[in-house]
RNA sequence: GUGAGCGUAGCUCAGCCGGUAGAGCAUCGGUCUGUGGAACCGAGGGUCGCGGGUUCAAAUCCCGUCGCUCACCCCA
């Protein structure tokens, strides 16, 4: 086979694809019932904005980013990196003139498309079209004039150092696909000023994200997420209760069994940061009982040690300070009044303080909810609060924010764990006989499917049993049949495919047997 | 990035000690030109992931490589 689709990412095909845009249709529904309205984002953004957002040293920035540089200058990249391929020597008058003559051109290229502005103004730039230009001259005159007065190992350090300039140099946009979509979200909030909007804003998105990682189940390199963001003046708990309520209700109607909710409070950037300290303070006391991953995450990020499933870990970390200690007045009296708001909404939920997120931007309230089926990837869902996000994006600072993102790869291995399967129903099929027939049976599947009901119309005439067959093996759930005693009629036969209950109705009342028979 | 397991037909797999590539399901055709699901008969479909080595002979043994899967890391 010469193609096949590229590592962690993957097709999918009907019937699945049904189940698919079945969950996918719930999930708009059950929004739109809380208000939310759909947002249609881009797939690729500006690396700084999720560095930014989600945080520079977090994995999903550092390494799991599909990044590339949007230029319009191919030929000129193309030419600036050749000069990497060469390698002039002093005893070899041609070789450097050659390579003196492309960076020449490079580098009065360059010094034109930042005029015109094909290449980027920005201040490194500049520096760098400065540096190269200075370089050239510098080494120009020395190597490059009838007598050769430097060494080869002048001309290497010049050549090095021209090379080095000429690839820093940024010649487009550094963008990334999209690893996640919130901070997307946050942009166009930001963007078309949708804090003027009168009360909250709230907003789902469906659609892919990318990250390059290394597959494994229920999780992809090009992966879907269906999520929601609710953007507005007030942080009131009442809005993360029923946040939740609608991630739970939306759950429920694609009969998600078992799915456990887990809520945190991680603390806001008064109190968190003390009770990080502690933490670590804690965790350096026992850091010789800790695996190599919690010795290093006592460093990078000692929240991180919390979610540790080594075993022999467990009784050291149940003993380590929790958050819920160490919450600021206003962040213990948010997170009581959460409980007290799920309370009154019935909703069950287990407190897990170890619930820590790994993006920088959260806050407060964190949520997490579990499915069975997915092996050691059994969250379905996270989300959280995240109030400083829209200022840290350049927005005002009033605008608090909440959301949640569900991983719909999971959801549906979840789904089919549990024995969801869709098929794709085919309501009717055209069993016709003989070239007179064709064309009543072409008007009829134009009838029917103007009536929004699925049919399939063979193309040239069959064997009458070879058509039942394969209306059978197609899932048809009826055959309409069309023949010369139809014809002579002016009614249609239909057969329910079934139980074989047969019987004979004109257009009308035909039209009339279908439709009220479909099934919702 | 690390570790383990697996690569033979569209799918699930057999093929042991090297000796002319198989089964079931699926597909297509026939028995069967106005009644499907069944049965029977037949057909198509494979450089045994790829490359090298050992051998008279390799799907089989050895080495390498690529791919897939699961787990770790990290995360939704």
């Amino acid at each position: 086979m010469k193609f096949q689709a590229i590592k962690g990412v993957r097709d999918i095909l009907p019937p699945e694809s049904a189940l698919w845009s079945r969950v996918e249709q719930s999930a708009r529904d059950v929004f739109h019932s809380y208000g939310y309205g759909e947002i249609r984002l881009p797939m690729f953004e500006q690396v700084e904005l999720f560095a930014r957002s989600i945080g520079q040293e977090t994995d999903v920035v550092s390494k799991e980013m599909y990044r590339f540089e949007d230029y319009e200058l191919v030929d000129l990249d193309a030419e600036r990196r050749s000069l990497a391929l060469r390698h002039p020597q002093i005893e070899n008058p041609s070789s450097v003139y050659t390579f003196f003559t492309v960076a020449e051109a490079v580098i009065s290229w360059l010094q034109q498309s930042l005029i015109t502005g094909q290449v980027p103004r920005t201040p490194e730039n500049e520096g760098l079209a400065r540096e190269l230009k200075g370089l050239y001259d510098e080494s120009a005159a020395k190597f490059q004039l009838p007598k050769y007065e430097g060494t080869q190992s002048d001309l290497d350090l010049y050549v090095d150092q021209i090379r080095r300039a000429a690839l820093a140099l940024r010649l487009g946009d550094s963008l990334a696909l999209r690893p996640e979509a919130t901070a997307s979200v946050v942009r166009a909030y930001i963007e078309h000023g949708m804090h003027t909007r009168p009360g909250n804003v709230k907003l789902y998105y469906i659609g892919p994200m990318f990250r390059r990682e290394r597959p494994q189940k229920g999780r992809y390199r090009q992966f879907y997420q269906i999520g929601a963001e609710l953007l507005g003046p007030s942080d009131h708990a009442a809005l993360d209760a029923e946040v939740i309520e609608m991630l739970l209700a939306f759950f429920a109607r694609v009969n998600l069994k078992d799915a456990k909710l887990y809520i945190n409070s991680i603390g806001d950037k008064n109190c968190r940061p003390a009770y990080v300290e502690r933490l670590r303070g804690e965790l350096q006391k026992v850091r010789d009982k800790l695996g190599a991953d919690s010795q290093r995450r006592i460093e990078t990020n000692p929240l991180r040690v919390l979610d540790s499933k080594l075993p022999e870990e467990q009784p050291i970390i149940d003993k380590l300070p929790r958050i819920a200690e160490c919450l600021c007045d206003a962040c213990r009296e948010h997170y009581a009044e959460l409980k007290r708001q799920l309370a009154l909404r019935k909703i069950d939920y287990e407190e897990n303080w170890r619930l820590v997120r790994g993006l920088d931007y959260y806050m407060r309230t964190t949520f997490e909810i579990t499915a069975p089926g997915l092996g050691s990837q059994n969250a379905v869902c996270g989300g959280g609060r995240y109030d400083g996000l829209v200022e840290l994006l350049g927005g005002p600072a009033t605008t608090k924010g909440i959301g949640f993102a569900i991983g719909t790869d999971r959801l549906m291995l979840s789904l089919q764990e549990a024995g969801a399967a869709a098929k794709c129903a085919l309501d009717v099929y055209i069993a016709w006989m003989g070239v007179q027939a064709y064309p009543a049976a072409v008007a009829l599947a134009r009838k029917l499917r103007e009536h929004n009901l699925s049919v399939e119309l063979p193309p040239q005439e069959m064997k009458f049993g070879k058509s039942l067959s394969l209306a059978d093996r197609l899932g048809a759930r009826f055959a309409v049949i069309v023949g010369e005693d139809e014809l002579a009629a002016r009614q249609f036969t239909v057969k329910r495919l079934a139980d074989g209950d047969q019987r004979r109705l004109a257009e009308a009342d035909l039209l009339e047997y279908l439709t009220s028979s479909r099934t919702a």
